[in-house]
DNA sequence: TCGAAGGTTCGGCCTTCACCGTAACATTCC
DNA sequence: GGAATGTTACGGTGAAGGCCGAACCTTCGA
């Protein structure tokens, strides 16, 4: 079978520990050059480049030239699905390892970006703050942002159209739909799709969250502490 | 990072051509023994019998012992889902090798199980059916059954409380929510998750469709292809 | 125009692991 | 009890591929 040829291909890719720590790097979205890769990965510059050569043909990233910077990306959403979908599988079956989990870990734990939406602890404490206030339905399959959090997102100016099909079968009435993302870290669901992209969005221009450093892991402003307990009644994040 | 050297592990679990061969066979969410598997991917059975003990470590199949027989089945819903999620990327990045595709890729195109429910061309086709009558309402995040949906999964006898959170939160009043799922022969979303599971196993029990031999692949039954045109107008299936 | 830095390619070393043949063990059926 | 079936254990072989050192190519800045 030719489909199952391309399946242990794309699998393989993933399976090599550079190539993975390279990978979960480029989680948050944004494009890196092959030398900051190969730092996060541990690995020499070399051998990194033919590493994500082996990627880009195998459709996983894409490269972008610019001067004399190449920057890769993920090629596709659906790459950083199929990546949270592995970190969910890896997170359960992991045998708990109690073995020492750094800083570095920690504040991957606390709030990090998922690829385009807000994910750890942060991001399960926004989902529970927005069910429990009746502004968004949830369950494992999908969710469904009520009138309530319609009326909210439109206070905070956060545009949802995106979310309609793209076959633009014109205005979708008031059903905002959005997809659960099971967090890895807190195995409980966070927000993802447009509305959760959106909400992620939103808090990065209003200066609320900010990355630390070059990496997925965010921190939350004093102002973001401020907003999160008057709006969502989240505490302590 | 301890969680990057088990994703890795699990993404090489997946990435050998072997191991991908018989996680593909499993993926009908049927336990099958060492030496099914192995015929299926084309090893020997102490080759596939390794693999599979190191599967089973991992945590991605589970064995159950019955008698001289070990049955082995994906451990979980979310290594289903990872698996198909994968599938996504590698159809997706697949050079179309316009390659010979056989009579057995066919019909798998045609109509199959993903895990717990239906694929290909029949399952995108009930999809876009359930939309057209105004039962079902998808986005590329979510699905939402509409009140007229609902009375039709009524009265096919489809129970569908099996969609409410784990919490069990007293009764959802009207919104049941459905996972839509991307096909990768089709390129377009079919119906998962609780519903999708639920509508499969009634396609199943009412006599509608049947396995082929012991694949994934499904055929369509005269009496299913009376049903499949009378209750959700689909031709020739 | 020239030097420096980022990035890639080449060659060689080395480890890992998939695979099978043979053989031993466990369970069921006759 | 003995034959048949299904599964696991062991040793050897071969190929795939990860890794780095060094050389080469390209771009930027002086």
């Amino acid at each position: 079978m030719a489909s199952n040829a391309a399946f242990a291909e794309v699998a393989s890719l993933a399976g090599d520990p550079g190539r993975a720590g390279m990978l979960h790097a480029l989680m948050d979205g944004r494009a890196l050059t092959a030398t900051e890769l190969a730092h996060v990965a541990g690995i020499t510059p070399q051998t990194a480049s033919g590493h994500l050569a082996r990627l880009s043909a195998g459709g996983l990233v894409t490269v972008q030239q610019q001067g004399r910077h190449r920057y890769h990306r993920l090629a596709s959403p659906a790459v950083a699905r199929m990546l949270e979908s592995i970190m969910q599988v890896a997170a359960g079956s992991a045998p708990r390892r109690k073995a020492f989990v750094g800083p570095r870990d920690l504040a991957l734990r606390a709030a990090r970006t998922c690829y385009d939406h807000l994910a750890g602890h942060l991001g399960v404490a926004l989902a529970d703050a927005l069910v429990a206030n009746g502004q968004i339905e949830l369950t494992s399959d999908a969710g469904i942002v009520t009138d309530k959090g319609a009326a909210l997102f439109d206070r905070l100016g956060i545009e949802l159209d995106g979310n309609l099909d793209k076959k633009g079968s014109g205005k979708r009435k008031g059903r905002m739909l959005c997809r659960p993302c099971l967090d890895w870290s807190e195995r409980r669901p966070h927000l993802a799709g447009h509305v959760g992209g959106a909400l992620c969005r939103h808090c990065f221009t209003a200066g609320w969250i900010k990355h630390v450093d070059g990496t997925r892991a965010v921190t939350v402003t004093p102002k973001g502490q401020r907003n999160f307990r008057e709006i969502f009644r989240i505490e302590g994040v």
